[in-house]
DNA sequence: TACGGATCATTGAAAAAGTCAATGATTGTT
DNA sequence: AACAATCATTGACTTTTTCAATGATCCGTA
């Protein structure tokens, strides 16, 4: 099965104090997290990666590449690639930075705002789906914490 | 910088609406951790997988090559070559299946548990640079919630 | 103003990781 | 005994990641 897989029985190996390692717990959600979520963009000619720029150019900051790369933790020439692809399917734009011309600001187009708005109903039922174990208090109690944790 | 930096200042794009989407915390928090985690374990000759196998190798457990890939996500072939690597190395040892022949039980060498020791010193340092800005309850929260996310 | 070092997006090459199908040995089931 | 299924392994293949080099542009400083 490898890493695609979606099987969730407990494993007799969770009882190994592994089990305490923050960085194989978010690994290992982030894991299946992903399939999920990849299977379900693929609807919409996208993945975990590409949706993210999406978002960020939907989401009216107007960012940079650099930006882009910085927050989602990218090397830049990936992000080169992704917008590449993102806008010779019509979704997002690379405009001139107005402070810097070196820099491109992503934005995204008519089509892009729509198919976001679709690709992420989409990626809310995934979430659902891989956080059923939490109640809707720990479900944002675990978002805070994250976000606490990556940003103060 | 892409994706070895570990600039944690707050980034103005989390101020959008992907700050609340759990894939992507996950994914960033993660990241953010294995390059902390990837560049202590360099000093013992270890990356996250590899640890991640010499933690199982070295709990008791017993695992088979095949419980490994699946608690860890990877494919079979991936866990072999992570079981040759360390194998080579002498830190771990493949044994026979006990009720089953066909399967390979990793086992670690007093020479594995050794290394695996002072490893896991290391990367709880880590754990506590990556999740300083919460408190030490915070940090106990995550886990559990991570861990209900996954088993329940 | 002109120089020099730094930063931006981009390219392309190289290394690493992930995916997948096929195989021999072994298991459990009919 | 025969059959399908499972385990570890191999090898081919694709994708992702990493890294250095480049031209354009920005900024600080002389």
């Amino acid at each position: 099965m490898g890493p695609q897989s979606t099987n969730v029985e407990t494993p007799r190996l969770a009882a190994a104090k592994i089990g305490n390692d923050v960085g194989l717990l978010l690994a290992k959600l982030h894991a299946m997290g992903s399939v999920l979520n990849n299977r379900a963009l693929s609807d919409f000619g996208l993945r975990e990666r590409s949706f993210s720029v999406l978002t960020l150019a939907c989401s009216g900051l107007e960012p940079t590449q650099r930006e882009l790369a910085d927050f989602l933790s990218l090397d830049p020439s990936q992000v080169v690639s992704l917008v590449d692809d993102l806008e010779h399917r019509g979704l997002v734009e690379r405009a001139q930075g107005k402070q810097d011309r070196r820099a491109k600001i992503i934005v995204s187009t008519a089509e892009g705002r729509r198919i976001h708005t679709k690709a992420r109903a989409a990626l809310e039922v995934c979430e659902q789906t891989q956080l059923a174990a939490l109640s809707e208090e720990e479900n944002a109690q675990l978002r805070a914490l994250l976000k606490k944790a990556l940003w103060g």
